[in-house]
DNA sequence: GCATCTGGACAGTTCTACTATCCGATAGTT
DNA sequence: AACTATCGGATAGTAGAACTGTCCAGATGC
C-alpha cells in the first residue's frame, strides 16, 4: 500500500478511504495483514482521482462508474449511459419541476438538427433546465444560441464516437467512455475559455486584458 | 424579504445568509429595521441562484462573479476574464506543476486552429491538466480528439460572442458574459449528451437502451 | 531481537452551505 | 392604547462530504 501511495502521490490513509469505499478493489491478500497492489490498482487509482479531480464526481457518482466500467459484457451505450449520468450528478437533471420554454427549445433543436434521441436522454432535461434559467434571466435569442451550441455539440460527439470506435477491448473501451465522458466535459470548457479569447479579438482586437487573479473578499 | 422570498422561492434564511455574504445588496432601509426590495433584487436573486445551482459556483466564487458585474465601466473583456475565472474555480486551473505532453497538445492545437491566444489564458492550463491526465490514463490519440474538441470550442466562442454583441446597453452586456459564460458550459455539456445518443444511433443503430438510474452501494 | 511497517477499525477534522434561535423594534389590528 | 405578528440582524448550530489521525495486533527485515 506504501508502494501504490509512491506511484500514485496520493497518501495512505485516503487509499484507506477509498477502499473502505469500493471505489479500489483490495488487494491480492498475503497475509492477515499484508496484501500486495499492481499496475491494475495504480491504473485504477488514477482513474479515480482524475474522475474526482478532473471530473469533479463526487465519491459516490464515481463509484457507479467504477462498478460500470468493472461489470463485464455491459454494453457500450449502457456505459455511455452511467457516464452521462455520473456526470449529470447535479440538481440539473432532476426531474423539471416548473414551467419554461426550455422543453420545447430543446425539442425544436433536436429537430432542427434532425437528431434522433430517447425522451428520457438525460441531456434533455439538463438542456430545458439550462434554457429555463436563461429565460428567467431575460435573454431572449435563446433558439439562435441553442443551434450554435448544439452543432458544437454534434461535432464533439463525433470526436467521442469516432475515439472510442478505434479503442481496443471492449473493457477498455468502456474505460475510454467513461474517460472521454468526464473528462471530456472539462476539456471542452477550458477549449471553450481559450476560443473566446481568440474571438473576441478577432472581432475587438483592441481592449483584451486578461485578468491575473482576484480573492473574495467578504466585508 | 419575506416577498422576496416569495417572489423566488429562496427560504428567508437562505436570503439572509446571502446577504450576509454579500452575494446580494441590503434593501432600501425604510426604518431602523424594515426595508424593502425590488425588482432588481429579485433579478440579482435569481441569478445568484442560476450561478450556484446550475454553474455549480461555489458561494465565494459567486460573489466574485457578482461584484465584477457590479462593478461600472469594467471592460467586456475583464468580463470575460472574471466569468472564466469562475468557472475554473477547480484545482485544474492551478498551475502545473507535473510534466505531461498537454502544453505542448494545447499549443500545438491552438497553431493548427491558427488561435491567438494570451499565454496566461486560464483555458490553456485547464486544456493542459485535463490532456495530462488523459494521457496519464493511456490515451493515444491526443491530437485528434482536441482538434475535434477545438473546433467545436470554436463554433461555441461564436455563438458566444454573437450573444453578447447584440446585448443591449454596457451592464447588460456584462451579465450576458458572466451569464453565458457559467451557463453555457452546462448547456454544451447536456446538449453533448443528446448528441452522443444520436451520434451513437447512427454508427450503431442497434443496442441503444438509456440508463434508467442508478443508485450507490455503500457494501 | 526489536524497531518498523502493514492493513483495518474508528473517531476526529475541515469546509461548505445552509438553517434555527433569539432579540429588540415596529406595523397592523382591535 | 394594547397586543400580536412580523421584520431585520446577530449568533450559533447542523448536515454532509472528503478526507485525516490515532490505535492496535500481527508480520517483516536487518
Amino acid at each position: 500500500m506504501g508502494e501504490l501511495s509512491a506511484a500514485t502521490g496520493v497518501p495512505v490513509p485516503t487509499i484507506k478511504y477509498y477502499l473502505r469505499e469500493n471505489l479500489l478493489p483490495a488487494g491480492d491478500r498475503t497475509g492477515p495483514n499484508q496484501a500486495s497492489y499492481d499496475a491494475a490498482h495504480v491504473r485504477r487509482l488514477r482513474l479515480i482521482r482524475a474522475l474526482l479531480d478532473v471530473g469533479g464526481l463526487s465519491v459516490t457518482t464515481a463509484r457507479q462508474v467504477i462498478t460500470a466500467v468493472d461489470t463485464p459484457d455491459l454494453p457500450l451505450s449502457w456505459i455511455f449511459g452511467v457516464a452521462q449520468h455520473a456526470v449529470s450528478d447535479t440538481t440539473l437533471y432532476e426531474p423539471l419541476d416548473g414551467d419554461g420554454p426550455g422543453v420545447a427549445l430543446v425539442d425544436e433543436a433536436i429537430d432542427r438538427m434532425g437528431w434522433h434521441v430517447h425522451d428520457d436522454n438525460p441531456g434533455r432535461r439538463g438542456a430545458a433546465r439550462v434554457l429555463n434559467t436563461y429565460a428567467a434571466l431575460g435573454a431572449d435569442d435563446l433558439a439562435e444560441i441553442s443551434d450554435g451550441y448544439a452543432r458544437a455539440a454534434e461535432l464533439i460527439a463525433r470526436a467521442d464516437l469516432a475515439a472510442v470506435a478505434q479503442g481496443g477491448s471492449v473493457s477498455d473501451m468502456s474505460e475510454t467512455v467513461v474517460i472521454g465522458t468526464v473528462l471530456g466535459d472539462a476539456l471542452v470548457a477550458s477549449l471553450r475559455r481559450i476560443a473566446q479569447e481568440h474571438v473576441s479579438f478577432e472581432l475587438f482586437p483592441d481592449a483584451v486584458a486578461p485578468v491575473k487573479s482576484q480573492k473574495g473578499r467578504s466585508s
